[in-house]
DNA sequence: GGTGGCGTTTTACC
DNA sequence: ACAGGTAAAACGCCACC
């Protein structure tokens, strides 16, 4: 049969480790696929250890056991193998053994003096599984095995089973390219009180990719008539019912996949707590169990067989680095998403709602579902193609985090180059990495500021991925530095460069991680080249695409993170080092030959065009490539017609990573200014957009300065509404975490005051209020208000402290002095000194 | 007890 | 739990009057 593998777990039988996988045939019937696998781990062993030795060795931990309650584990043979770690040939023995879990204590007992290392005993028994018998997740296979019916076998997990078929796998074979439509339910739940334990649930929502859409609620009112409420709408006798008719629901429509938002966190926990509190069963597993939650800080919710996802974890680590929305609420993400948006409610308390309000809040709550439901349709294509890049399954693959994925991608792939796995990082190791001192990163050119026109940007492709793979920097490859080195390699077999004040030097032989770095590189501009190449848009295919973009972009902060396995301060700082010198090389490149660099930040580098046209400057480019080393590229950003750089605050420097571009299009590129940050108030950034897309359009000032002056009498007169003057700034950390007690945690603190739940990561708006005395209230927070605290603005705060800072700098580049029109004096000139 | 100056903390961006 | 670099606001603290 065909088959899909979605859904991966495992189970101990007679002592042993079976997976579990389920999936979907080709005809939309539920498989479940029981699998087994060799259990082994590696022990490898120091330099020219002889054959007795390793006998000696062999027949010391071949009788080796662990007892455990349920449990003896035992060893069940031992190879001697020829392997690679980190790029060095070894031998190695490959010790099985009868269950993975006790790997560990085993590799404990492993005292022999001649084992240098023990690996691969830590990766988790179903990553292992997928390598081992490269039975990959969401991926279409011919299988073919022994049906279990009703058997005994397995403790009759079959018959346990809501499935299908139930099958033993004998033999697997992937197939090219099948369309797979999954089953999908999105789901929401509304409750009385945000905190898990106070409140009740009152309703759920659920919106299917197939037609299902309903809302189940126990609450109506007295005085409605249930005629009027909308047809979705089913009602049950109590919450305890409510959750029974949900897992009813969703145990008969048996969908795929289970899609909330941070549900994780919210909607799943919320379910469980009232559950157990109603002493319900909330059996939402195809095996009756119930959802597994993980421990730690982030909890994730596991339901057996339908595969729970929680969409705001994906869209943090897949695209929020490249969104628009300035928080991950359904709102915005939706807005950006789909171009739709929440359906208004003012939420209250339920003992407030009468009559027909209950009628809003139902199509609010079925709503949720919907955005959810749609966007699960447009990242689908991005789960599936990341579950079948990085080999993980579904559930983790929404949940992990960019580390978490380049790392699976390594894992996935050593066997390509006979690797051991190396082990991951204990505690002391990273609280070591932790305090290490941090390593020069990237080069910022301080641009001169002014208006300029007639300007091109150049950036480097995958800058730093590039340089990992020209100059082979990891673990694997890394020599040492010319202060420990007792010979220093030479230049024709290594690459040196200099950081930290010592020279550090890495092998020119390829290694593991910048080869597997070159594949994804590669790979990413093949899929973007068939793309750009093809009429129609292949969903897959860019999928595919952006998840070996967001591999190749993460590398480089992998190979210096703390928690990875391939941790490489030294390729890490080395990364950064050749990356400078590539850029400042460049620039001047781009200087000798006619053009003027403005600015550099990392990888681009903004400059004038000067006597040049845009052809030359395309062929300059060309002939600049065939300079670089490796696969390092250049490629060009855009062409603009203007460009503004700015001084600092200070008014003496140039500042760095702040500048405005547009094109010929009139097409805004700004980064840096206050206009895209969101912990500036709305009338600001406003106003700051404005004056900018002006002065860069027109060249001039004039426009801008009409424009500012009536925003700065509407202040004067109170005439701006408060919601243009909202600060909104994230609160970090729990409040009493906080040395200085800045106006946002003030905010937080009265929201807490208000019932307000609040919590670290949630974003706290308010507004700066007038002083009641004048004279006191020095401090910004002393005068801090929420929106819903009656009160005037403060005129003076808002002048100096928002649209003064905004648009000061700018006004100054052209030589006007808005503070002075801001303060209502005269303007004067230097003359009149 | 207020003020100026400078260092520290904090956020959000590149 | 990807990295470092930078601007800027506001607080915190101390010397000083």
């Amino acid at each position: 049969m065909k088959f899909i593998p979605l859904d991966y777990d495992y189970f101990d039988f007679n002592s042993k480790n079976y997976i579990r996988i389920i999936g979907r045939d080709d005809k939309g019937k539920r498989v479940c696929v029981i699998d087994d696998c060799d259990v082994y781990l590696w022990a490898i062993l120091k330099q020219d250890v002889s054959d007795k030795e390793i006998q000696k060795i062999i027949n010391g931990i071949k009788h080796l056991e662990i007892e455990k309650k349920e449990r003896t584990t035992k060893i069940e043979k031992i190879e001697v193998v020829n392997k690679n770690f980190l790029g060095k040939r070894v031998t190695a023995l490959k010790i099985f053994a009868t269950n993975y879990k006790d790997l560990h204590p085993i590799a404990s007992e492993l005292d022999f003096i001649e084992i240098d290392k023990r690996r691969g005993y830590d990766l988790g028994f179903i990553t292992h599984y997928i390598i081992e018998k490269k039975f990959r997740p969401s991926v279409w296979y011919e299988i073919e095995g022994d049906l279990l019916n009703n058997s005994l076998e397995f403790g009759g997990i079959d018959s346990a089973l809501d499935v299908d078929f139930c099958l033993k796998l004998n033999s697997h074979k992937e197939i090219l390219e099948q369309k797979f439509n999954p089953k999908v339910i999105a789901y929401d739940i509304e409750t009385d009180e945000f905190k898990i334990g106070e409140g009740e649930i009152l309703m759920i929502s659920l919106v299917s990719n197939y037609g299902l859409k309903k809302v189940i609620t126990w609450k109506k009112n007295e005085d409605e008539e249930p005629e009027k409420a909308p047809k979705f709408v089913e009602y049950v006798k109590d919450e305890a019912e409510l959750i029974e008719h949900f897992v009813k629901i969703i145990r008969k429509e048996s969908p795929d996949f289970l899609v909330g938002y941070y549900s994780d966190g919210f909607d799943m926990p919320y379910l469980k707590s009232r559950s157990e509190k109603h002493k319900v069963k909330l059996s939402l597993g195809l095996d009756d169990s119930q959802p597994r939650f993980t421990r730690g800080i982030n909890l994730s919710a596991r339901t057996s067989g339908i595969v729970h996802i929680d969409l705001l974890k994906f869209i943090r680590t897949a695209y929020s680095q490249y969104m628009q929305s300035e928080t991950l609420s359904l709102n915005e993400v939706a807005r950006e998403f789909l171009g739709d948006k929440k359906i208004e409610f003012k939420h209250r308390h339920s003992s407030k709602l009468k009559g027909l309000d209950w009628n809003e809040y139902y199509e609010y709550n079925l709503h949720d579902s919907t955005l959810v439901a749609s966007l699960f349709e447009k990242m689908w294509p991005d789960i599936l193609g990341f579950s079948r890049v990085i080999q993980e399954p579904i559930h983790e693959i929404t949940r992990n985090g960019l580390s978490k994925d380049v790392e699976s991608y390594i894992l996935h792939n050593l066997e390509k180059f006979n690797e051991i796995p190396e082990k991951r990082p204990n505690n002391p190791d990273v609280a070591e990495r932790r305090h290490i001192e941090k390593y020069e990163g990237a080069f910022v050119l301080e641009p001169t500021p002014g208006l300029y026109e007639n300007l091109a940007m150049f950036d480097f492709t995958s800058s730093y991925g590039s340089v990992i793979v020209s100059y082979n920097l990891s673990k694997s490859t890394f020599l040492g530095s010319n202060k420990e080195l007792k010979k220093i390699p030479s230049n024709e077999t290594s690459y040196s460069i200099e950081t930290g004040g010592e020279t550090i030097y890495f092998d020119k032989k390829p290694g593991f991680i910048p080869e597997m770095l070159k594949q994804i590189i590669e790979s990413r501009k093949h899929y973007k080249k068939e793309l750009a190449a093809s009429k129609t848009d292949d969903p897959i295919k860019r999928a595919r695409s952006n998840a070996y973009k967001l591999l190749a972009n993460a590398y480089y902060g992998y190979q210096g993170f703390f928690g990875a396995r391939y941790y490489c301060r030294e390729a890490a700082a080395a990364t950064a080092a050749f990356a400078k010198k590539e850029i400042k090389k460049a620039i001047e490149q781009i200087d000798k030959n006619g053009f003027k660099t403005i600015y550099s930040d990392t990888d681009s580098i903004a400059f004038e065009l000067k006597n040049k046209n845009e052809k030359q400057t395309l062929e300059f480019l060309k002939e600049i490539n065939k300079t670089l080393p490796g696969i390092m590229e250049l490629e060009l950003e855009g062409f603009f017609k203007r460009g503004i750089w700015v001084t600092t605050r200070a008014g003496t420097t140039g500042a760095k990573k702040k500048y405005a571009l547009i094109n010929k299009e009139g097409k805004l590129k700004i980064r840096g200014f206050e206009t895209v940050r969101r912990d500036w108030c709305k009338l600001a950034r406003s106003l700051q957009n404005k004056v900018i897309q002006m002065i860069l359009s027109d060249g001039n000032y004039e426009h801008a300065l009409t424009y500012t002056k009536e925003i700065i009498t509407k202040i004067k007169t109170h005439d701006v509404p408060k919601e243009d003057l909202i600060i909104r700034t994230q609160l970090k950390k729990p409040i009493s975490e906080y040395k200085a007690i800045s106006p946002h945690v003030i905010a937080a603190q009265k929201m807490i005051e208000a019932n307000i739940p609040i919590s670290a990561g949630n974003l706290i708006e308010y507004y700066i209020a007038e002083p009641k005395d004048k004279s006191k209230k020095k401090l910004v927070r002393e005068r801090v208000k929420l929106q819903i605290e009656p009160g005037e603005y403060d005129i003076d705060y808002y002048l100096n402290n928002q649209i003064l800072p905004a648009v000061e700098n700018i006004f100054q580049v052209l030589k006007i002095d808005i503070k002075q029109i801001i303060s209502g004096k005269t303007q004067t000139t230097l003359g009149d000194f």
